[in-house]
DNA sequence: AGAATGCTTAAGCGACTACTTGACTATCGA
DNA sequence: TCGATAGTCAAGTAGTCGCTTAAGCATTCT
């Protein structure tokens, strides 16, 4: 999952409608007038949304006659979760170090955190 | 979490620049110009990007002389991982309820998932 | 004091977003 | 076959986003 696939997957969830039809689609699959029904706004609105849902590849889609199914594709949701999961375990790793430091040997944590000493 | 502030989080992390900043900040605090360092625009621009992660709560910052120092508020992180992983276990689930129907009496399960057996 | 550093404000601009309405096509059911 | 249903396309619009430059204001260093 390349970054700039991250940077609309979160654009995606950006937005309470697009939301709210993922928590649809997570409980199964749906058409487009059954993912409208619910919604505030016109036909062609939903579908746009629809489109960035897919663009991001978070849902997929079929046509069987006239009606389009729609399904959440749960890879990217994962994708999506990871990076922050690894964020917040980075986050904690670095309060440990921190406990460490307060705790232990000032030498044996040198020079760790500061990471710029100034410029001049 | 109210579902706006949602939107403002997944908003915040719908750009690599911001993410960047995530990624550094995770890792300890970090002044307006550490920030910007890597980044190859203007400090305007940078505090424009803080502003937004200010903005939802994911970044926290206070002045001390003429440094801003930054840092993050994991519990915002938190949230929207939270959002996500209920998606993706309310996903599982349905897909073992799914299992269950294809192995088991079909009348135990019988009126369940459609949600919608039409409008008329 | 004067210069450098670190941040802040304001204005402007091109691109993108989230809708809308209106018209049109392709099934499906009676 | 005719009408209702389900979806699609196109164009327009108000508002937001990501960036810029230019100017300004504290603090710190020399």
């Amino acid at each position: 999952m390349p970054k700039y696939e991250l940077d609309r997957v979160f654009q995606a969830l950006a937005d309470t409608t697009r939301r709210s039809m993922v928590e649809r689609l997570v409980r199964g699959p749906a058409s487009v007038s059954d993912l409208a029904r619910p919604l505030d706004m016109s036909l062609p609105a939903v579908m746009q949304h629809l489109q960035v849902l897919e663009a991001c590849g978070l849902v997929r889609s079929g046509k069987t006659g006239r009606v389009r199914t729609c399904h959440i594709e749960p890879e990217v949701l994962r994708a999506a979760e990871e990076w922050i999961t690894r964020q917040r375990t980075s986050w904690e790793r670095s309060l440990d170090r921190l406990g460490d430091y307060l705790t232990e040997d000032p030498q044996a944590t040198a020079d760790q955190e500061p990471e710029n000493r100034s410029t001049s």
